[in-house]
DNA sequence: TCGAACCGCGGGTATATACCCGCTCTATGC
DNA sequence: GCATAGAGCGGGTATATACCCGCGGTTCGA
């Protein structure tokens, strides 16, 4: 088997070259597709805890507190606390809000151009494929 | 479209997970998946420079020069000088070559549960997929 | 009620990744 | 031969990601 159909390398590739088509499109936001992403689920979730997001989003809950933090020095995302008082609350502010539905039909377009580039069968064909691995 | 549909986070959840499945598999090396593709790439193209090696990996130039720096503290790559002396150009340390050998069975074991778990017809598809991207 | 187990986080450390800037070396035109 | 343009790198900065450790808050059993 040659080097170059090595299935963790391509899909680090592509998955480096799908993100850039969302950052770019997102760049007038400021924001890039992880921050976008992120933004979307703690507005799904809120008020979240880190724990419970970094389980949602299946990422490391320190990645997830680091990235939170970053999204809220931008003023996108408020971190309160909930009853426990060891628990870091998250919720959208305002200007996430904003950046939310601006953002929307941003990403809209990029997936639209992508399915419109793979063809819905295919499309379905990858979804299918990346949940299976 | 629902958020969980988004072609890219789904991609980045994929390459995470199965990048985790050859880290685990060369850990027993002391390499992850990445160094170990960027090592084998390095053998295949040595002695190449810095440049080179970025294009061929699709990866930016900088960043190729750092993991090949760890690479080199780990002592498995020589980065030495070509004709040219703005030139870094890498080879493969002995204690490199060690790794690919060990490493090539442990990447195959990896590669073939994959596959089984997919079946042959699916991996194909995945390998379009991911090229279509 | 009080100590022990347990849970949630923050921060340290390390790699991965990209963009940009500045330095140095090379090549080219005059 | 020399000045200038261009190429190759290193390093700064920033985010993304994971693992581990320690601190502090909660809870529950004795």
């Amino acid at each position: 088997m040659p080097n170059d159909t090595c299935h963790c390398i391509l899909l680090r590739k592509a998955s480096r070259k799908v993100s850039s088509y969302y950052d770019e499109a997102l760049a007038p936001l400021g924001v890039n597709i992880g921050q976008f992403s992120l933004l979307r689920n703690i507005n799904r979730l809120a008020p979240v805890s880190l724990t419970e997001l970094a389980i949602q989003v299946d990422l490391d809950r320190s990645t997830v507190g680091r990235n939170a933090k970053v999204l809220e020095r931008m003023g996108l995302v408020a971190i309160g606390h909930g009853e426990d008082q060891r628990e870091a609350m998250l919720t959208v502010a305002p200007k996430g809000a904003a950046i939310l539905k601006q953002g929307a039909p941003l990403w809209d377009g990029v997936q639209d151009e992508i399915q419109a580039r793979l063809g819905a069968e295919k499309t379905r064909q990858l979804q299918e494929l990346l949940a299976a691995l």
